[in-house]
DNA sequence: TATCTTACTTAGTAGTATTGGG
DNA sequence: CCCAATACTACTAAGTAAGATA
């Protein structure tokens, strides 16, 4: 990890260290003291080497490890459930290695250890053979228990958590989990006015519980935000909805021309930022004032809630409604107002793909999705508008010989017709092309910083998606590829062009 | 009632595979 | 056909939320 960004932090370095030291002979550990003595880069370099090694590896090399990697998941990445054969997402043990937490992780640089087979439970059913373990080894503990999904789990060293293995998304089991959740969800879609109109209607309440309650939901409904719950002090320091801390929130009586603003800034999920100047409603406005009223940084926001009061007041307005359920509720609904409202029936394909990007894109920046700039981006973008401009060029001079050879035909023979016809259909081919192009670095530019697939995988009901291809005449391969589309089979037959969300 | 445990979904990144334009 | 750019896959951390336990 010599070249990783990891390696410049002191937290990540002292962490390793310490546990680089545990694991050495008394002797050793008399020797080697201080980190910054230590010198890697001879191992750095043999992994270099190795990396280089199989990048060089011959045509047929690479086909037989890849052969062998084939051989191993048709071995291991399956299994019988129900009668079923199903693929297994992570058939393989987490190997040991540096942890990589992310932010401001407390723990980032331990050492994760090698899972052996004694810390290994297998979960089958009462009648299967049992998988053998390694030779001389014994599993932890093979139970037989029908009321999860889990076919193996263990526990990992640095945060104490238990993994697990599981099926793959294109299983029929978490296939039907996927389906519940967008009912789930399209059932809110019916019940979304009343429980907008009560917890306005809360904001006045004459208890500061039920007010925190009711701004907090208002913000989940309004922003995406996620529910927030706790967290220990052993982990990054992010953030939800019911988790903000006064620093997190500024208020604004008035800021760029907008009146009650909320600026919002802080580590959601994964440390990635959350900013966002919100224009919010007076009442809204007032009631943040009140709750941070007396408090000092590091104070809650909704000191009178968390995750769990709040959702058992959702329980209550409808079955099964969680924090979550209105982050995927109003991504899905974000999805097929966008597609109505931006796809032109009568566009080309091209152009119809561009709004069905552009809708994904809404939905990605609702739900905060970010990415870092790819490795290359700017270079890529200057190719693209060099391609554009050779293009622009090559229609130029195309037009103008098609003009020259129009005045011919006009006069001319048969044969000059056609040649003059023939020019037509190439103009009218770079053209295409141009705009091909132009739609790409439009889209391109645009996409930078936000991943789009997130939120495809998550929280947009693939039947908007379907739906909108077979109404468009959109192949379904334009916007699942070949894994979204094991995912959402489910989805791609249940679904006619005349679906809504 | 708070905290812990469990099981599952959601998230971004890194490395590999594929593609498509010269 | 080659190689750079893009697309996809594997990986695993980090969330949500329910239920058990102190």
């Amino acid at each position: 990890m010599l070249n990783h960004d990891y390696c410049t932090k002191d937290v990540f370095n002292t962490n390793f260290f310490k546990d680089f030291r545990k694991t050495m002979t008394d002797r050793e550990k008399e020797i080697i003291k201080d980190f910054r003595k230590c010198n890697f880069q001879e191992m750095f370099e043999f992994f270099q080497a190795e990396s280089e090694r199989r990048k060089a590896a011959t045509k047929d090399e690479k086909l037989a490890k890849k052969n062998e990697n084939e051989a191993l998941v048709k071995e291991y990445g399956f299994c019988m459930i129900d009668g079923h054969k199903e693929k297994i997402g992570n058939f393989r043990l987490e190997p040991p290695g540096l942890f990589r937490g992310r932010g401001e992780h407390p723990k980032m640089g331990m050492i994760k250890r090698r899972i052996g087979a004694s810390e290994v439970s297998i979960n089958c059913g009462k009648n299967s053979k049992v998988p053998t373990p390694p030779p001389g080894q014994r599993w932890k503990e093979v139970r037989h228990d029908n009321t999860v999904t889990w076919l193996a789990s263990w526990v990992e060293n640095v945060q104490g958590q238990v993994k697990y293995i599981m099926l793959n998304p294109s299983s029929k089991l978490k296939g039907e989990k996927d389906h519940i959740k967008y009912e789930t969800a399209r059932r809110l879609d019916k019940v979304i006015d009343k429980i907008r109109a009560t917890y306005r209607d809360e904001w006045k309440s004459k208890e500061m519980r039920v007010r925190q309650r009711a701004v907090a939901l208002y913000f989940i409904d309004k922003l995406a935000l996620r529910a927030g719950n706790e967290k220990d002090e052993d982990q990054a320091d992010t953030v939800g909805c019911c988790s903000l801390r006064v620093e997190h929130v500024q208020l604004h009586r008035e800021l760029n021309g907008k009146e009650n603003v909320v600026v919002f800034d802080f580590p959601g999920k994964d440390s990635i930022r959350y900013y966002n100047e919100v224009e919010v409603e007076k009442r809204v406005f007032k009631n943040l004032e009140l709750f941070m009223e007396n408090k000092k940084e590091g104070d809650d926001l909704f000191d009178r809630l968390n995750t769990q009061v709040l959702n058992e007041h959702l329980k209550e307005l409808m079955d099964g409604l969680t924090a979550k359920v209105f982050r995927t509720y109003n991504a899905s609904k974000t999805l097929q107002d966008q597609l109505d409202k931006l796809t032109d029936g009568d566009a080309t394909v091209a152009e119809k793909l561009l709004a069905y990007n552009r809708a994904n894109r809404a939905v990605a920046i609702l739900c905060n999705h970010q990415r870092s700039v790819p490795k290359g981006h700017q270079k890529s973008m200057e190719n693209l508008k060099e391609k554009i401009r050779a293009k622009r060029d090559a229609i130029d001079d195309c037009e103008s010989e098609y003009h020259d050879l129009k005045k011919a035909a006009k006069r001319g023979s048969v044969k000059e017709k056609v040649n003059a016809d023939k020019k037509g259909k190439q103009l009218e081919r770079l053209k295409e092309q141009l705009k091909k192009l132009e739609l790409q670095e439009t889209d391109r530019d645009e996409n930078k910083t936000i991943a789009l697939s997130t939120s495809k995988l998550n929280y947009l009901d693939p039947r908007i998606s379907v739906a909108w291809c077979k109404k468009n005449g959109v192949p379904i391969e334009k916007i699942f590829n070949k894994t979204q589309r094991t995912k959402f089979l489910w989805a791609i037959h249940m679904a006619d062009e005349n679906y809504r969300f």
